[in-house]
RNA sequence: CGGGGCGUAGCGCAGGUGGUAGCGCGGCUGCUUUGGGAGCAGCAGGUCGGCGGUUCGAGUCCGCCCGCCCCGACCA
């Protein structure tokens, strides 16, 4: 493509909103346009390295055998109604839906599986038909709550969604497993640097679920990982040994009741210094209100060790209950007594409509000895307390957010944290929705059974975001090779003939041999040529100069390391060839 | 949805206490220049987010609405 021929623009400053990198470099780059908050149009060189990543995912995703579908985006309510999301879906808020002119309702699909479901369930009737798994690439809708960061978290954004159907656990097993590696050849062809970990499956439902990572400090999810190379999970999901315990060995001393005053002193740390004594000695009491499956609310107490936090994604689960939601402030008062900073277990009266208010205790406090807790009176704490003798306790669950050097839940090594950017998530889902509406088989013993699923989502958009995010400079972009709108760049660096003849030549030969080259004929000073390719960043340049044309030769450099080599204009083609088939990483040079 | 902030030219921004809108970049024309976003001269470009109010007079003050961004709970 000659530039001066296309539609293309860039920027020399990101428009104001524009906050992280990618956004701000796709954005002067001119790759992407935003239309509305989350909203982004692709420009033909934008669309240009979507496109690419559209077709890595086909080739792998067509590779594993899976078969590519269309499903409507846009749905009627009643679909949605039956496998229950609906309402959580509209309770949520993320749901966009719409009449149609007789008042019918509609969601525009924020994920498809009702409509694979249905699909499904209207063409098979035998265990014979199976497995099989379709997917598709196509536009979603979820009325973010808070959409941010350009692409990566949009409103309306691109994802390739999969969905696997068998009769047994085993096929969902390996459809799994197939997905699994295709994701990993995908992110692997696109250049990423990127991580597996165990992750909450959230709103999707079903069992187990991983999400694929890159890894980037902007990333919005934190990730916990062992140092031996054997664990990785979000830290949502993420668990640790147990810790060591500061009361290891010890008597149990008289329970000190109210005895220690900490006025005034909020936090754990603060309490710990007054009282002279570690942090880890110090209890904090956290009120929960839960709601379980049947809509039940309960308020309880959840018990853990001053130095750790609770992870509110992990506790319901721990707990049994759909939602728990820390009790807002206001409630304190009647049911402990005081303010935040000096509840305890001890004597917490129950709300109407509860017997009592029940204790959790976290991992870290099952054992616990001569701590201090909250006394639910202003500013004072009790001494000693044993929770073996002096609480009953309703369980105990695991809870606590894992912390960096904290040890590593296979018993090998320290944890350590990175960011990470969600760019895949897979899931077993079982049968949750082929259940729930009526997906069956008849299997070999003339038995109707639900159909196994699984579920495996690629944010497209996000990727590619997320690689620009990992991958670029105080210049721009540096695009790994795979994504590149255009492997390389030829500029023309002066209005003279010689120069604008040998720069005509190499561009039909760059084009003969199969290279996607962007040739920068515009009549625009050196400058701002050099400035264009490098906020692109096409992996490789070529220069066509006066000075080194004198010589006989042209530069070629890469996008990474831009130290530019002459070489002779004869040999430009097959060195560009070598350089972008090894990576672009570094210049291929013969001798 | 809660908290904070913003909306003025294509982009980035400035416009005490009300008096009829400017700067930089970009664009167009001409000359000059040509190896890291050149220089000079000239020109074009604005319902100041919208509606209503106060006022002789509103970008500026008041009210309502809309849009956008940031911090929290959701997600590919």
């Amino acid at each position: 493509m000659r530039w001066s021929q296309s539609f293309h623009v860039t920027l020399r400053e990101a428009p104001g909103d524009a906050e992280v990198v990618s956004h701000r470099l796709l954005s002067r780059a001119g790759m992407i346009q935003k239309l509305a908050a989350g909203i982004y149009s692709y420009t033909p060189l934008g669309f240009r390295s979507l496109r690419k990543l559209i077709e890595i995912v086909r080739e792998e995703m067509d590779a594993t055998g899976a078969q590519e579908v269309d499903l409507p985006i846009l749905q009627p309510k009643e679909l949605w109604v039956e496998s229950g999301r609906w309402q959580r879906y509209i309770d949520d808020g993320i749901l966009f839906h719409l009449e149609d002119r007789k008042s019918g309702e509609f969601a525009l699909a924020p994920t498809a599986e009702e409509a694979i479901t249905d699909l499904v369930r209207r063409s098979v009737t035998s265990w014979r038909q199976l497995p099989f798994n379709l997917y598709q690439i196509r536009t979603k809708f979820r009325d973010e709550i808070r959409p941010r960061f350009g692409l990566l978290r949009g409103r309306e954004f691109l994802m390739k969604d999969a969905y696997s159907f068998d009769v047994d656990q085993k096929g969902l097993d390996r459809h799994y497993e197939k997905m699994e590696t295709a994701y990993r050849r995908i992110f692997e062809r696109c250049g990423l640097e990127y991580a597996l970990v165990q992750a909450d499956s959230g709103a999707i439902g079903g069992a187990a679920s991983e999400e694929f990572m890159v890894v980037a400090d902007t990333g919005e999810d934190a990730l916990v990982f062992s140092d031996a190379g054997d664990y990785g999970a979000n830290i949502e999901k993420a668990v640790t040994a147990p810790l060591a315990e500061p009361w290891a060995g010890e008597e149990a001393r008289p329970f000190g009741k109210a005895d220690s005053p900490t006025p005034g002193l909020i936090t754990c740390e603060d309490q710990a210094r007054h009282l002279k004594t570690d942090v880890t000695r110090i209890t904090k009491t956290m009120l929960y209100e839960t709601i379980d499956a049947a809509g039940g609310v309960r308020v309880v107490a959840v018990l853990i060790r001053g130095d750790l936090d609770i992870n509110e994604v992990k506790l319901p689960k721990a707990l049994g209950v759909m939602h728990a939601k820390l009790l807002d402030e206001k409630f304190l008062p009647s049911i402990a007594g005081c303010r935040p900073g000096f509840v305890g277990p001890i004597g917490l009266k129950a709300p109407d409509g509860q017997s009592e208010v029940p204790i959790y205790l976290d991992r870290s406090m099952e054992n616990a000895r001569n701590v201090f807790c909250g006394a639910n009176a202003e500013g004072l704490h009790h001494s000693n307390l044993s929770v073996k003798r002096d609480l009953k306790a309703a369980g105990v669950v695991e809870v606590a957010t894992a912390r960096e050097g904290d040890p590593s839940p296979t018993g090998k090594g320290t944890l350590r944290i990175k960011r990470g950017i969600e760019v895949g998530h897979i899931f077993k889902l079982g049968a949750k929705y082929s259940e729930a509406m009526k997906c069956e088989v008849a299997d070999q013993a003339q038995k109707m059974i639900p159909l196994m699923m699984g579920c495996y989502g690629l944010g497209v958009g996000r990727t590619l975001a997320a690689a620009v995010e990992q991958s670029h400079d105080d210049d721009g972009i540096v695009w790994p090779v795979a994504l590149a709108p255009y492997q390389c760049a030829l500029l023309s660096l002066q209005r003279d003939a010689e120069v604008q003849r040998a720069a005509d030549e190499l561009y039909e030969s760059l084009k003969t041999a199969g290279v996607e080259v962007l040739y920068d004929d515009r009549d625009e000073r050196p400058g701002v040529k050099f400035k264009d390719a490098d906020l692109i960043g096409f992996p490789v340049r070529i220069v066509v100069g006066a000075k080194a044309l004198a010589k006989g030769g042209v530069e070629v450099s890469t996008r990474r390391e831009k130290k530019a080599e002459v070489v002779p204009v004869a040999k430009v083609v097959e060195i560009v060839k070598a350089t972008l088939a090894a990576g672009a990483r570094t210049l291929a040079v013969f001798a």
